[in-house]
DNA sequence: CCAGAACATCGACGCTTGTCAATGATTGAC
DNA sequence: GTCAATCATTGACAAGCGTCGATGTTCTGG
């Protein structure tokens, strides 16, 4: 019995979720599923690994190049990836030895379009 | 000896602090000052009453109103309002019995801009 | 086939956090 | 001055989270 996906599990990818926040009170549900995708953004390693990575030429890097400029263990560094990773911000491909990360193109401003209360074209009555 | 401020603090109402994210990496200060306020938001209860405050007429509510539709004891929800003062997001306002609160304006914008890679004005060279 | 490198997983440890009941502080009404 | 209402604070508890060392898994090179 072969493990069929050594690799990471298929992941919801839902890049978007609820309406603005300003529009409506949240339900208890959307309010659960808005949280559980900012606590993988609220964390200073994970915010610094989206930066490196976004700061990265190509967009991507794998493990190893992120643990040391992160001052962390690589299991911890896993560990945060993985969430960023099942929170669909990151996506994550195996290339040989290594696993090359890259962030969601359109994942976090997603994230940002809901707690803008409205561009810039406010009726303003 | 009276207790000048039997309110809430003075808060340092930080409204921005970092480069976009997308611009270099953050720093550890940096990422942690950042994750702080984002911890703020990373809450479903916290979620609820700020939409609460905002799809409310005058943009206001005290305690008592936001006790019963969240679903949590009074101690919770002062609880909530505090972490939420405490990162500048909201401002609190002791009118008689009463404590008012709301959402500072550019408060959610200024963490969204954060996010944004870069909105569309980019000089795209 | 074997040794080594890169990464994931596991178990454990402290620390933080969300929640509540109980209590204290302040205000307004009578 | 007293009482009731609103809100803040305290202390306590369970659950979650970040971190690490140790171990397992997969791939590459010889």
């Amino acid at each position: 019995m072969p493990k069929p996906l050594p690799l990471i599990n298929p992941v919801p990818t839902a890049v978007s979720c609820c309406a603005p926040l300003t529009d409506a009170a949240l339900s208890a549900t959307q309010a659960v599923e808005l949280a559980s995708r900012m606590k993988a953004l609220a964390d200073p390693a994970r915010l610094r690994l989206l930066s490196i990575l976004l700061a990265n030429e190509d967009q991507q890097a794998c493990t190893c190049e992120l643990t040391e400029p992160l001052g962390l263990g690589q299991p911890t560094v896993t560990h945060h990836l993985r969430k960023l990773h099942e929170a669909g911000l990151v996506t994550a491909e195996r290339r040989g030895v290594w696993t090359y990360y890259r962030v969601v193109p359109d994942a976090l401003a997603a994230i940002a379009a809901v707690l803008t209360p409205a561009p810039v074209l406010t009726p303003a009555r």
